[in-house]
DNA sequence: GTCCACTCAGTAAAGCACAT
DNA sequence: ATGTGCTTTACTGAGTGGAC
């Protein structure tokens, strides 16, 4: 108890007005935005990624606690907490910390929060694993678990397991999100680095269908004249 | 010799402004 | 509506140099 009192009163007192002011419109929390509601102290990532060092060895209770925080930061700490623990951690210790995350997805609502985590977390513990909770993730009504379904495979992607990828850009190819589309442009384009046939076959083949910034962000690494044709299709 | 801190270049994210 | 390129922030790896 004292111990969550004492983070969050630290990460209050190292927050910063003008950065906050900036945090929380780079991060869309107006009305109607997808961070709607969000609220920041206003500090920068790596001075959250020392105060991750700090408390690295707080237990899940605590950072459950830290992740009901209604303060983006404070969410984003215990993230990263949860992320540098993975990385350390025995099998089981793995499993339990997977478990936990998937249990708490609400609080992982904002695409920082997702893209420091999920590949680490979910694409970590599953890089060697049945990978059929990642299709229900991207099925989500949550437009955060979706994210965190696509941002999974950039650790498949790294140990060249590039099919997850390709199905799950499939399966998002109708979404509404621009959030999702340059999510999915992004691993496609990743993937495309380790294998550009299998890239350019997915184009060809959703071409017409893709989300103009999926095509896009995926084509960013093709020479400019294959960019240019695959623009003008 | 090893370790840590630092700098630098390259690359990435999202948002955004501007031109077409 | 679409394409391009800029801005801000952050991470990574390589290289450097000092402390021990």
């Amino acid at each position: 108890m004292d111990t969550i009192k004492e983070i969050i009163q630290t990460l209050h007192n190292a927050g910063d007005a003008e950065i906050a002011k900036h945090s929380s419109r780079f991060f869309k929390s107006g009305p109607g935005e997808y961070g709607e509601g969000d609220k920041f102290l206003g500090i920068r990532v790596p001075v959250i990624r020392q105060f991750a060092k700090q408390f690295k060895c707080s237990d899940l209770e605590t950072l459950s606690a830290l992740l009901d925080s209604d303060w983006h930061e404070v969410r984003l700490l215990a993230l990263v907490i949860l992320s540098e623990q993975f990385k350390k951690a025995s099998p089981p210790v793995r499993d339990d910390i997977f478990a936990f995350y998937l249990a708490h997805t609400d609080r992982i609502n904002n695409w920082d929060l997702v893209d420091c985590s999920a590949h680490i977390i979910v694409g970590g513990h599953l890089v060697e694993a049945d990978k059929t909770i990642l299709y229900t993730l991207a099925d989500s009504i949550s437009l955060w678990e979706r994210r965190i379904a696509m941002m999974a495979t950039f650790t498949f992607i790294r140990a060249n397991q590039l099919e997850d990828t390709i199905k799950l850009a499939e399966l998002l190819l109708k979404d509404k999100e621009d959030l999702i589309h340059k999510m999915c442009g992004w691993m496609l384009r990743e993937m495309g680095k380790r294998d550009v046939q299998r890239l350019k076959a997915f184009l060809d083949k959703h071409i017409q269908t893709m989300p103009r910034t999926m095509l896009r962000y995926a084509i960013e690494k093709l020479p400019k004249e294959e960019r240019q044709d695959y623009l003008t299709r």
